[in-house]
DNA sequence: CCAGCATCTCTAG
DNA sequence: CTAGAGATGCTGG
């Protein structure tokens, strides 16, 4: 990626979650560690001199971030297990036929509504709409946030000192949309989205998918799949009745623009391997070891 | 129309 | 076990 741009935004809030947000920095280099040499089981002693740390630090740093001790994280995030999450999400996916809501097994879960863009909408690229955006700190690093008055519309990580790049990346995908910095406008969805505390059935989080068709369905059945699952491609495509386009599924979840939210890191190759994550694979490792804290 | 994909399956070694 | 090829459907230009 060009990081050559130096910082182009403001330095936010040091208060609030930076505890939090400075933890990712570290807790993303011990993450990529471990799925480096994951095959010679790093020891806590060998990965917290990796990040200038005291094992007995690290470990309460890395637990306070994933609700996992770096042990279980690593357990957490082979591909047994994510074989497992795989097996386990099967009955579910005939069982649950509501979007993004409810069902047994998703207290825990960030509730949804959405709404679809009109394709008319979507092919205009955005032109004629105001889309508000911020960054803030999270637990997987900087996120931009871009929301529109019909809920949120994009969500997006990146390293710091990228915010270039990654307002780029986004701004593209609706180049005719009027763009307005508006933290406070963002910062209340930031707070929520990040914070399972906040995640309340009876106040879902407003959603504005804007892509094609296909896309849209792609991403509805993501929306249906719980905390601490995961889904195949290809089992996303026979979902939304396309059983042989699970090539094309792949390039829809690909695309998906709000993420996290919208849990494209949960659909896995068929083998469980993580095939890929536009905002990089350690950070997909990194949430779905997060949400394996969360659904114990 | 065509190239580019975050796939999958099958074959051959 | 890996490597490569072919089938595949949608997207953007």
């Amino acid at each position: 990626m060009n990081a050559q741009t130096a910082i182009l935004t403001k330095d936010i809030t040091p208060l609030a979650t930076s505890a939090e947000g400075g933890d990712y920095d570290k807790v993303r280099r011990v993450i990529e560690k471990i799925s480096l040499d994951y095959r010679d089981q790093p020891s806590l002693e060998t990965l917290a001199e990796a990040v200038g740390e005291t094992p007995t630090g690290l470990q309460k740093l890395f637990t306070r971030w994933a609700g996992l001790s770096p042990k279980a994280f690593l357990q957490a995030v082979t591909l047994d297990h994510a074989r497992r999450l795989l097996a386990e999400g099967m009955p579910l996916l005939e069982a649950s036929l509501e979007v993004g809501m409810s069902g047994p097994g998703r207290l825990h879960d960030l509730f949804v509504t959405h709404e679809a863009m009109s394709p008319g909408e979507h092919k205009s690229r955005g032109e004629g709409l105001v889309i508000r955006y911020g960054w803030h700190i999270s637990p997987f690093g900087r996120a931009l946030v871009m929301v529109t008055d019909r809920g949120l519309a994009g969500l997006s990580f990146n390293d710091p000192g990228e915010d270039r790049a990654a307002f780029a990346d986004m701004s593209g995908r609706w180049p005719n949309a009027t763009y307005v910095e508006d933290m406070a406008a963002t910062a209340p969805y930031a707070a929520r989205i990040f914070d399972p505390a906040r995640w309340r059935r009876d106040e879902p989080l407003r959603v504005v998918l804007i892509g094609t068709d296909f896309q849209v369905r792609v991403w509805e059945a993501l929306l249906k799949i719980p905390l601490g699952c995961a889904r195949t491609y290809s089992s996303i495509a026979e979902e939304i009745g396309k059983p042989s386009a699970s090539r094309a599924v792949g390039a829809a979840v690909g695309a998906n623009p709000v993420s996290f939210v919208v849990p494209c890191h949960r659909a896995l190759g068929k083998s469980g391997a993580l095939t890929g994550y536009h905002w990089g694979l350690t950070r997909k490792r990194a949430i779905l070891g997060w949400e394996a804290g969360k659904a114990a």
